[in-house]
DNA sequence: ACAACCCTCCCCCGTTCGGGGGAAGGTCCG
DNA sequence: CGGACCTTCCCCCGAACGGGGGAGGGTTGT
């Protein structure tokens, strides 16, 4: 199995991620890293032009995230590469996404080199996953309280809910946006609904935890 | 000044960040890495030992965060290294606390390799700060809206607010914590005064945006 | 053209908030 | 002991919220 190495294209946006990635893979005799990207549309375009046998991105990057650019790479890359997604955070709410999108593979950064390596290697043989503990349980763990918005809000009700999530009352979002008080309201009262939350102050708590506005 | 190289020390929780800074600064010929550290605790021990002339080291990691183990080394390392914090996040708030710390300079993970390298070379000869745009505004923007809580809750206060922030009503919260609805009613207004919240949503923003309760 | 939305505004009405008092018991500290 | 503070509970009352309902005009897509 040595006549032809594990060809890999790394995706990051962090120049350091990159270089500890490839220097990682490159102390490898059986791997070889063709190429690095730095943003989700250049893996896309780099992954056409060199088909690696393993795409390793990470999830966050500027111009189409890890999930996305995974999803038409594997879509229109042919022969399509094994892609494996890599992340910081141990409570990504990506994870999901990732596999469903038809990942090969889910990463921490904060794996041991030699884990990486093996996920690639793992990766490239067309074994399936490779899942560090804690990020296997997220996968069950996940879909639980994460829903983010079970049903979309319109723009309208999430510019009401943004508003709410200021702290401001009915009137003075009817000030701010230049409505009436009984249009709000009704906008309010959708966006209960649509959340299934209690009471307003339920509603912003769904909204804080589901990313929607930051603190 | 070829004499004698910059000794650095690298404290990250990743080892593919230790990796990559390893790398890129060993590749200086003016520049000695001496030692790496994958916590707090580890950082402060190794300091000790090395004496490095810059302790490079990231903010979050386990067994003492970065600006705890700045303090630390600050206090106990003699001759005290430069410490330079690097940090993943832009939105990161611990800028101003790394420099209340005593850190010499603050880096983004993003940053260019280059950069990174410049930022060890000022710290190591004496130079004040290295700031990444996008940091500096928030060592100024910081400050603003961060004052936690300008009047401390009591214990009673500090609970009702935790069950305001999971959207329960007055009554529930009476029920929750088996008190008179009009006992709630008093620990939610004095809340609202001693927090200078328009109302209850508003309370439970400020709850967030200080880290009071986690999304 | 029609359904399916979204946005806007209106009514009623019961419940909950939120601000203003007051008062009792407790601890803790000077 | 006498404040200062926390905790518990009570009153009143106006304002805000939240659930129903309906209605008209707009866009989008089938």
């Amino acid at each position: 199995m040595s006549t032809t190495p594990i060809r890999v294209l790394i995706a990051d946006d962090e120049p350091l991620v990159r270089s500890g990635l490839a220097v990682i893979l490159s102390a490898e005799p059986d791997i070889e890293v063709v190429g690095e990207a730095e943003s989700g549309a250049r893996a896309v375009a780099l992954a056409r032009d060199l088909t690696p046998d393993v795409v390793l991105t990470d999830v966050r990057m500027p111009a189409l995230d890890g999930i996305q650019a995974a999803r038409r790479i594997l879509d229109t890359v042919v022969p399509a590469p094994r892609v494996v997604v890599i992340t910081t955070f141990e409570n990504d709410d990506s994870v999901h996404d990732a596999l469903l999108a038809g990942a090969a593979g889910f990463l921490l950064k904060r794996s041991r080199p030699e884990a990486i390596v093996q996920a690639v290697r793992l990766a490239a043989f067309g074994d399936t996953l490779m899942f560090p503990d804690s990020v296997r349980d997220l996968a069950l763990r996940h879909r639980r309280e994460t829903t983010p918005f079970p049903h979309p809000l319109s723009d309208r009700e999430q510019e009401v809910l943004r508003l709410m999530a200021a702290g401001l009352g009915n009137a003075e979002i009817a000030r701010t946006l230049f409505l009436g008080a009984e249009t709000v309201k009704t906008h309010v009262a959708n966006i209960l609904t649509k959340l299934a939350a209690r009471n307003r102050t339920h509603a912003v708590v769904i909204a804080y935890r589901s990313g929607f506005v930051t603190p």
